[in-house]
Parts: C-alpha cells; sequence; structure tokens
DNA sequence: GTCTAAACGAGAAAAATTCACATTCGCAAC
DNA sequence: GTTGCGAATGTGAATTTTTCTCGTTTAGAC
C-alpha cells in the first residue's frame, strides 16, 4: 500500500483512505475497464464504508491527474481504465462487450496529421471498433 | 414533404405525423450533431405537441433503421446525425465543443485489417480526435 | 498534539433516457 | 369514404447515472 501512497503524491492527490482503496482496486482489477458502480461494489464486498458519491468523485479526480482514462463505449456509464502503460485503442464486440486493445502506428501518426491539418492541437484522442467477436460469431451460427 | 414520406417508407418505418416532423428537422438542422434535447426544443418552439418519450424513440428507430448515427462524444447526452452521405470522423474542440469532420482512406483500411486480425466481423466504428482548434487556441493566448 | 483546509458520507437533486398504459393514428380492406 | 386493428403516441412516472450540498472527519504541516 505503500506503492499507492507514493503513486497520489506524484499525482498531486492527498493519500486519502478512500483514494489508495480505490487505486489498489483498479490496480487488482482483472478487468481492464471498470464502471463507478463496480469500483463501488467492490469496496461493499470488502466492508468498506465508502460513499458512491466518492467513487465518483475519486475517479473524475484520478482523470484530472492523468491516472486513468474515462471511456464513452456505449453511452451507458463511464468506464475508466488505469493510464499505466502506452496508449491504445479498442475493439468492442456489440454482442457480448468484450473488450480487446491494440496499437497501429500508421494511425497513430495519421491521426496526428490530421488534427495538424484541421488547425487542432490534438490532446486526446479515441478510436472504437464496433463489431462481432470471433466467440459471438460462432455462438450465432 | 412527401419527400420525407418516402425515406419513412423506405427504411420501413411507417410515415406517422411525428416521425416526418422530426426527420425533417434533422434535414433542416444547419447543426450536423442534433440531440434529442435539440429536436423536442424546435418542435416545441413549432408549436407541435409531441413528447419527448416519442422524440427518444423515434431517434432510436432512425438509428435502427439505419437513417442516423447514435454519437456519445463527451457521455453527457447523445447526439444524431443524418446517415445521408459518406461515412466520416470527427475533431472535437474540447473548449468550444466544435465538431468538424474528416476522411482518412489509410485509416479506414488500416481499421479494416485489424478487426480482421482479431477475428471481429466489423460493423461500425468510430474514431474522435480531441484537441483545441484554431479559434480557441488564438483566444486563450 | 493541534489546527486548517481539503476530503468524505449520506442523501437529496439533476440530467438523460426509458417504461407503462390508456388513447390515437396510419393505412389496408371493404 | 368508412371501418378495424395493430402500431405508434402522449403523459407522467420510473430508472439510471452522475453531481451537489452540507455537516462531519481526516491528512499532513507546524
Amino acid at each position: 500500500m505503500a506503492v499507492q501512497n507514493a503513486e497520489l503524491r506524484r499525482a498531486g492527490l492527498k493519500a486519502t483512505l478512500p483514494r489508495l482503496r480505490i487505486l489498489q482496486i483498479l490496480e487488482d482489477s482483472t478487468d481492464l475497464h471498470v464502471s463507478a458502480e463496480d469500483v463501488y461494489r467492490t469496496l461493499l464486498e470488502a466492508g468498506e464504508s465508502i460513499g458512491l458519491a466518492t467513487v465518483y468523485r475519486v475517479l473524475t479526480q484520478f482523470e484530472q491527474a492523468g491516472l486513468v482514462i474515462r471511456h464513452n463505449f456505449d453511452g451507458g456509464s463511464a468506464v475508466f481504465e488505469l493510464a499505466a502503460g502506452e496508449h491504445h485503442d479498442h475493439l468492442v464486440c456489440v454482442r457480448c462487450n468484450r473488450v480487446t486493445e491494440f496499437v497501429d502506428d500508421v494511425i497513430e501518426e495519421r491521426q496526428r496529421r490530421i488534427a495538424a491539418e484541421n488547425g487542432f492541437a490534438m490532446t486526446d484522442h479515441s478510436l472504437v471498433i464496433h463489431g462481432i467477436c470471433s466467440d459471438c460469431q460462432r455462438d450465432s451460427d
């Protein structure tokens, strides 16, 4: 837990208990993309009494501090993923919602060029390819 | 209005009054991307008594019929755009929310390849580049 | 240990969207 | 032109997701 403590300091955030716990949950999660509700549920299961409002606040702070990235894949609820590691884009299965990640340097480069050509100072970008994953294709036949 | 009538039939939808009006609003809009609220407000201003729930229903039907595309740019509220014309991607200004459209064949091609490599039957994709548009860059200096 | 601003918890509130159900409408057959 | 029926609509309530308010607690500097 000393590790998370340092991470929060580095991000310019006070090391409070809710923040430590939530950061730990994000790091321990087997699923890369978790919603605020997911985090809240995990906290409840662990017997922590941390309010849902705090979960939202903390996740937003984490986002602003660059610790996590917020995605709005479907418009339903937002999901968060740790910003550790390289940037990547997503393939989302429209049937089972499984998410696969990928990186493509050619696309990255074209995006930079397109932003520049349009006079945009690029701050971020997100590419989501929707489709039916191999498992779901098999199931439906 | 006969035009919209035919469009709805072609899409397999009964030509009801709310659907005709909403389709017309989408076609007349100067803004390419309108929210359900935008449509509803326009209807109210025109003195039509069409419920907000109907607006949502109709926009969803239009989406399923392929007449419009739904975007979740910021996670706040969804915006809809007429599906007429070519597919394109978006540049969104994080300051003023202005949206610019673009198409890049190289990116399109890479996406198809990536989906295929991952065993996904691509149904759709969305690329949004976030940045600060030229106007907003000037304003902030 | 004390102090203070920052952070928290609980519940209310807001915003976006969907639902339930009684009523109305489009349109095909007459 | 009228009629009938299933589909579509309007209203208002309900749901879902997220934010706000405010009294209480806590982290970290002294």
